[in-house]
DNA sequence: TAATGGAAATGAACGTCATTCATTTAGTGA
DNA sequence: TCACTAAATGAATGACGTTCATTTCCATTA
């Protein structure tokens, strides 16, 4: 909303040859070739576009042609605004990382703060796995909000009395659990089913029959909740006795 | 090596179209259409080939094309023995089940098999990330040397006293650190090299500055070897408080 | 004011990839 | 012996990411 410029634009840009009349509500609304009077796109459009293309029908959907059409646009024009597809999902990424809550460490004591923030995490990119592997392999750099959440957490890290030399490992670790734990959110209830090869794994399947759960926890929540009490438990313990 | 049928079958049969004469050495030898004498193909074969191929040339080779070329077979001839690419894939993600070593929980006490068997998994699949989302997602029925895995760690777990209750959770939230810590493995150098937004986020440019390693470790080993000991020590505790 | 250069759009085309289908051939069971 | 099925080829298809020639518009400069 606000002074876009794009309706008003896309109005006036309108070539005549739509399919049936121009009639201002035409969908397909088609443009004649040549830069438009003012710009339809941007890094921030097609951020946005992506977003909400995605949340409506899910990264099989995420396509250059499929962001082109949400944006009314060819999909070669997006490539005036980025240089690939992975550009896409870096730009897609760092706006994410701006949902991942990172209040908690300002005040509240380092546990704490590690929980509430590996829990938003999480829930942030279980809903969008296909850019883990964007946030594991590619570098920070030009991703402002992903900086921004690394430079809270390390604050908090040196606010409880971490020693600058050991944060980034730990945050690595936490990292680490919290990316294969946004995988587990995902995986269908019956992952463990061992079907007709039970008997050849007796144990396995009398432990996953009996897998039992804190109250009100699904199994991914509560293998995640076990796993980050470890990790925050240990981490604790581990930075007293190691020293650099 | 054995008797597998497969190049006295792939001699006789070869057509006498090749480009050049019939020279038993020829590579591209061509095959006529029709349902050869002996099989030519099997789901372990096409398995050990996909193996090799990616080991050669990785995972942006294996392809459906770059596999039946490897077997010295159509692309199609695929579909006869696999329903998809992601079959394939779960074919070869099962096979390299079979290289983790859980041995260790044989005899070993628990700290020590979980910490050899998490090192020996991590390092299987840090060179094939992209099967993690087919471990992660899919169901292990049908896949033997996973189960086998999974049943091996069961009894290391049983062994030492764990209840069959709390056991699958606490390997999920290992297996999360592990795959997590995969990827963590194959992050460039330079992931956290902030660049231009250094400034935005100075205590965190700081502690990637000073980030030290125990002796011989790189980065990634030494997250991993950080939050596996933090995971284990914390498990071990939290064993005995978190009641079913 | 006219000319020029670059930015931003279209639309056509390309190459790769997974997958399907018609066809051919060989083995198998009735 | 005959039908059926399994297993191969080769051609075709449809997505998808990406490139390129072309067109149009704006901003800068002579």
């Amino acid at each position: 909303m606000g002074i876009e410029g794009e309706r008003v634009v896309t109005d006036s840009a309108l070539a005549g040859r739509g399919p049936a009349g121009t009639g201002a509500g035409a969908k397909p609304a088609r443009r004649r070739a040549g830069r438009p009077p003012h710009a339809l796109l941007g890094q921030g459009q097609i951020t946005r576009a992506a977003l909400k293309l995605v949340a409506r029908d899910g990264y099989k959907a995420l396509t250059m042609a499929g962001l082109a059409r949400a944006l009314n646009v060819a999909p070669s024009a997006l490539y005036n605004h980025v240089a690939s597809k992975q550009d896409v999902l870096l730009l897609v990424e760092d706006a994410l990382m701006g949902r991942v809550d990172v209040s908690a460490f300002a005040g509240r004591p380092w546990g704490e703060a590690v929980r509430l923030w590996a829990h938003s995490y999480r829930q942030v990119f279980s809903a969008h796995l296909p850019l883990i592997p964007v946030i594991a392999l590619l570098p920070v750099t030009n991703a402002p909000q992903t900086i921004r959440m690394y430079e809270a957490v390390t604050e908090g890290f040196l606010r409880a009395g971490w020693p600058p030399e050991g944060i980034v490992n730990a945050i690595v670790a936490l990292e680490s659990f919290i990316f294969g734990s946004a995988y587990d959110a995902n995986a269908p209830a019956d992952i463990f089913a061992t079907g007709e090869l039970a008997d050849r794994a007796p144990r396995f399947s009398d432990a996953v029959a009996r897998r039992r759960n804190p109250e009100g926890l699904n199994d991914a929540d509560a293998a995640f909740a076990l796993g980050l009490d470890a990790l925050v438990a240990g981490l604790a313990a581990c930075q007293s006795d190691r020293g650099v």
